[in-house]
RNA sequence: GGGAGCAUAGCUCAGCUGGUUUAGAGCAUCUGCCUUACAAGCAGAGGGUCCGCGGUUCGAACCCGUGUGCUCCCACCA
């Protein structure tokens, strides 16, 4: 057979993964071996797969790969999470791009077929982008967070938390996203510095006549004077002289002229701004809690979608920031705007839209996070779990863990897991994991006590959805049907999983919450170590995101430099934890490392028709330990103690997790030891035959590096094997 | 405001618990080679007060302190 002058992988590519699957290498039975599980962090459906899941799986795929090649029946199960609000933010943007269609006007039923639509569509890129990069897994495990038996496991946990007391409806603070108009938890909010502007506005005080050495007003200074028409006190700190004269009297809120009380509490800083605040208890939560503390009425000003509300008497129907601008005018002409000064805050955005994130008093479901944290906090303490690297992430985990509060798990959406919650028509609720159970529980509450209309009334199901996280915390769980089919043999195999591979930016959202849900519903942890991953940033150094259109396209890459060298290149320089600036340049070195693997098989088979008719049972091993005095004879012995030292090396390196430093290695044993010094040294003068034994040799050295190395990249391995 | 990490050749990064390292790799630069595995290569060269300053030590890129710069996470100051 004639070879090609370069390594050319998209021409070998394909059929190796082909004939991967058709010989079906990838898929994991329970049987008598030890299990190695990892399951794929699922990506959303939202789009492609960006560096840093190309990092990811690359990482999973390694150890993957590594296990199976030692024996272990190695599992890597693969899916996509439905992402709920992500997705739903897509879908309805897609839909009014493309078809003009607003999603007010659609049924849910119409909206969740687009969905679906959506999801078949973009959930085949990603299991295609997976299956390009030459991701080992067992793909008919592949799950989907909305397949049928999940979506009924989501549901039958809620229920079961419900009823065990530790999810409860209430109204609470929260993040409020007006333009997915939806609640968020307190981890979908990203904090960004702002430069805005500090108004400080005059609150007109009463009956100022008989307050000598006062003023008929005081200053009060707020970034948001859209939201004054909420105010149902103001407040200042108890020793502070300047207004100890406003003890017991009120003062107008500006514009609507509506009189609230001076209130006096600790929290005010006398320092900042005025040193007296005005208090909004419906809008911000600080003033919530003080609004709690003096049971101040809560006003609430702005609708669901940030346009003011009837409450807020003036603007209303206006857009939040339309109406401060407005308001700011408004307070100018009247001579209350004393001044405004440049001010840099934090706002918080909503991760999906990008809104500006409002407080906002709402009835929500939550689940109690107290009794959850400590058995994950103890596991990962304990050593039970083990993060890698540790030093850096087992505080973060620590004070999160000691630090929570209730999550908030219902969605104003309709993409997702539909709460299993119904209510009568007086409000009572009833929680059951179908309607049928529902309405039992419900006739059983009333048999006598109320009329058979009333016996007989459609109970009215809850519209919200749950939180994408409260489903893909059951992943490692669920994906064997752990919970759909308690005791399966599946999950009584490949649970607890081995590792998770995922970013340090899910820590809390997924990683967290996982350890919670394994410790909750198994009773024991769901893997035995987790590898944080960087974050892929580009050469300046940013995130890599959509957003910014930074991140460069895998297939692409794929394409240019073959899948093998995607792989080394984004492996070569990334240390666990640790980010990593993407530079094709390490890519290159991946493509130039497959042509010298390459050019070393078109050597050693130039050797082959040389040796041919006496290249026969010889045992290689026999000849490497005889003494020889021969150069060859060295060389072997010398390439087989390197061999020897490289692959406990690579061993230690890989429990470790120091993956990069173990390619490194691999790549220098090839490279510098095999080609530059092994190779070199027995290759024989031009035109005469190799010794049959070197031949041997060769042949098996060649073998044992390539099998090093196949873990890491696959494809030219295999190819060459 | 609290916490964590990083700072090593022009660039991207290794260098794990201090001593075979006169500090390494790839890319980039320069010189010479299209030598019958490989120019996607080979032979060689240049290039670094290992961020500054103190300290510990027989010995520090590595440990301690401190300063500076960058990044990230957490947090309710209008």
């Amino acid at each position: 057979m004639e070879l090609s002058k370069n390594y050319i992988p998209a021409s070998v590519e394909e059929k190796w993964y082909k004939h991967w699957l058709s010989k079906n290498y990838f898929s994991s039975e329970p049987d008598g071996r030890t299990p190695f599980t990892i399951v794929i962090p699922p990506p959303n459906v939202t789009g492609v797969l960006h560096m840093g899941h190309t990092l990811n799986e690359t990482v999973q795929d390694i150890l993957v790969r590594k296990a199976r090649m030692s024996g272990f029946n190695a599992c890597w199960v693969p899916g996509s999470d439905h992402a709920s609000i992500a997705t739903e933010a897509k879908v309805v943007e897609m839909l009014k791009r493309e078809k003009g269609i607003d999603k007010d006007s659609l049924s849910r039923e119409e909206f969740l077929n687009y969905a679906f639509e959506w999801k078949e569509k973009y959930g085949n890129i990603i299991y295609n982008q997976i299956a390009k990069l030459g991701c080992s897994v067992d793909w008919k495990r592949a799950t989907f967070t909305m397949d049928d038996h999940y979506y009924k496991s989501v549901i039958k946990v809620f229920v079961d938390l419900y009823n065990q007391g530790l999810i409860y409806r209430g109204a609470r603070m929260i993040n409020w996203d007006p333009e997915a108009r939806t609640a968020l938890s307190d981890e979908e909010v990203d904090y960004k510095d702002v430069t805005g502007k500090l108004y400080f506005i005059k609150y007109k005080i009463e009956n100022t006549e008989k307050t000598p050495g006062l003023e008929d007003h005081i200053v009060i200074a707020t970034q948001r004077p859209e939201t004054i028409m909420g105010d149902t006190a103001v407040c200042a700190n108890p020793t502070d002289s300047r207004y100890s004269g406003l003890k017991g009297k009120k003062v107008f809120v500006p514009l609507i002229n509506r009189a609230v009380p001076v209130i006096f509490d600790d929290y005010v800083d006398k320092e900042f701004g005025t040193g007296i605040l005005k208090i909004t208890p419906a809008h911000d939560i600080n003033d919530y809690n003080i609004g709690l503390k003096f049971d101040l009425p809560v006003i609430e000003t702005l609708n669901d979608d940030g346009t003011l509300s009837k409450a807020a008497q003036i603007h209303v129907g206006e857009d939040r920031f339309e109406a401060r601008k407005k308001i700011v005018e408004e307070l100018r002409e009247q001579g209350l705007l004393v001044k405004e000064e440049e001010y840099t805050t934090r706002l918080g955005y909503s991760q999906r839209t990008n809104a500006v994130a409002e407080p906002k008093i709402s009835t929500q479901w939550f689940l109690k996070m107290k009794e959850l944290a400590p058995p994950a906090l103890e596991a990962v303490m304990s050593g039970n779990i083990k993060i890698h690297p540790s030093e850096r992430f087992d505080a973060t985990y620590k004070y999160w863990l000691e630090n929570l509060k209730d999550w908030c798990i219902s969605r104003q959406l309709w993409w997702g897991q539909q709460i299993p919650a119904w209510y009568d028509r007086d409000g009572n609720l009833y929680v059951a994991e179908n309607e049928e159970e529902a309405n039992t529980i419900f006739r059983e509450k009333y048999s006598a006590s109320r009329d058979a209309t009333f016996r007989q009334q459609k109970l009215r199901r809850d519209e919200d959805v749950l939180d994408t996280w409260f489903s893909s915390w059951l992943w490692p769980i669920e994906v064997f049907k752990g919970i759909s089919q308690p005791g399966n043999k599946d999950i009584n195999y490949y649970y607890p999983g081995s590792v998770l591979v995922t970013g340090q930016d899910i820590i809390f959202f997924w990683v967290a919450r996982m350890i919670m849900s394994g410790m909750k519903f198994m009773g024991e942890k769901p893997f035995s170590d987790v590898y944080f991953t960087g974050m892929v940033r580009d050469k300046l150094g940013r995130k890599m995101s959509k957003q910014l259109g930074n991140s460069p396209d895998l297939l692409h890459l794929i394409h240019e430099y073959g899948a093998d060298a995607v792989r080394f290149g984004i492996m070569i320089s990334s240390p666990a934890g640790n980010d990593l600036l993407f530079d094709e340049g390490s890519l290159e070195q991946g493509k130039f490392f497959n042509n010298k693997l390459w050019n070393a098989l078109k050597l050693i088979k130039m050797w082959h028709g040389k040796s041919e008719e006496e290249a026969q049972s010889e045992d290689i091993k026999k000849i490497t330990q005889a003494a020889g005095s021969d150069h060859n004879t060295f060389a072997i012995q010398w390439f087989q103690n390197r061999l020897n030292e490289v692959n406990l090396e690579v061993d230690n390196l890989m429990n470790e997790f120091r993956l990069s430093e173990a390619l490194k290695t691999i790549y220098s044993l090839i490279w510098d030891d095999f080609c530059s010094w092994y190779l070199e040294w027995i290759k024989p003068e031009f035109g005469k035959a190799i010794d049959k034994k070197v031949y041997q040799a060769s042949i098996k050295f060649f073998e044992e590096v390539l099998q090093l190395l196949h873990p890491f990249m696959p494809f030219i391995t295999e190819e060459i094997y």
